[in-house]
DNA sequence: TTTTGCACTTACTTATTAGTAAGTATATTT
DNA sequence: AAATATACTTACTAATAAGTAAGTGCAAAA
């Protein structure tokens, strides 16, 4: 695959998830990597394209994460802790996770990139669900209510925590991403 | 106060909490309400100026909630729901919350409204965590982590289920409230 | 009755947006 | 050596954005 096509992709995806997708443009993209603007329009020929492109490639590096903790065999816990991370990592990089950053735009997507981004909220609910649930049969994990509603609870907290570590400077991301550890501890 | 100027402020909120701040025109309202894109200007010379009049009208009417449960007295479970109640309406009402609408693009927005809504939100947190600690002392509320990150937890949660509600048609919205409050049951 | 102020409209500008059609340099294939 | 494909650039268009300056109708005040 074309350097430039992955460069365009890679700079695309950070611009999503600081600045919005409605708030980019092919310009920031093109001036960033010195390149004109219709080369972006070569390799995607429009934004909706752009934009699925780039939820795919985040729903294919969710695919690879899970195949990969499951080909090890990892443990729930361990499983978990190796989700929050990405989490972790974005608030590092001052960045929104690629679903809370499309999620509030949802309405303005076109029907493609609609799709795509619903499949992955689905896709990472079913695996979370799942994992908890499991992990709550091997007394890994304690919880009261039912997996679906935790898992919604836990990927809820996650989203926004990114959206509001931007608009407070001093969120204190530690105790909060103990916190979700600590609610699940037995 | 004028009542262009009030349907002005009340349009731009809804277009704010469905549409989001960079999606949304000075068109679209005037179109809504039958009058010319300068009226809009008359009132909020910019759209800056209209943005943090809609958040400054949040602040004020989250103030005037939490004065009112003060004035009544009302308890911890009590506010704990009635502070929910805005959440599951709404999620009725298919908007996003204000913060979970204007969070996502808070490198795009000027300094001005960006001020006013990180207020907001050290406004929210700091009462939610004020209720959760007292709750708790008085047996009302029960968990294990500090206050405030059990406040950044829950409030996270809320703010993205609406957003997240947007892209999963079917969510359990009940469900999800629910286990919210079994959470800090004793 | 004149003046002043309010609540707009008319008519515009400038900037930026996504998108396109046609051309060009370079490398690869035939 | 000629043809073709790749990876772009040049040079545009049409739409939409926020914003402004000047004008207008009307009601209240002087």
């Amino acid at each position: 695959m074309s350097v430039t096509r992955e460069k365009i992709l890679e700079l695309g995806e950070n611009l999503i998830r600081t600045k919005g997708y409605n708030a980019f443009s092919y310009q920031d993209i093109s001036t960033e990597l010195g390149i004109k603007n219709a080369a972006i329009h070569y390799y995607f020929p429009s934004k909706e394209n752009l934009g699925t492109s780039i939820v795919k490639t985040n729903i294919q590096r969710f695919e690879e994460m899970v195949e990969n903790m499951n080909s090890r065999k990892f443990g729930e816990w361990q499983q978990l802790e190796i989700f929050l991370k990405i989490y972790t990592k974005s608030h590092r990089e001052n960045k929104k996770c690629i679903v809370g950053a499309l999620s509030p735009d949802y309405f303005t997507l076109n029907e493609t990139t609609k799709r795509d981004l619903r499949r992955m909220v689905e896709m990472i609910l079913a695996w979370l669900t799942d994992l908890l649930d499991k992990g709550r049969s091997k007394k890994i994990f304690s919880f009261n209510n039912d997996p679906e509603s935790k898992a919604t609870i836990i990927f809820s907290s996650l989203v926004a925590s990114l959206q509001l570590s931007a608009v407070l400077d001093k969120i204190d991301y530690k105790g909060f991403y103990q916190s979700i550890l600590d609610d699940l501890k037995p």
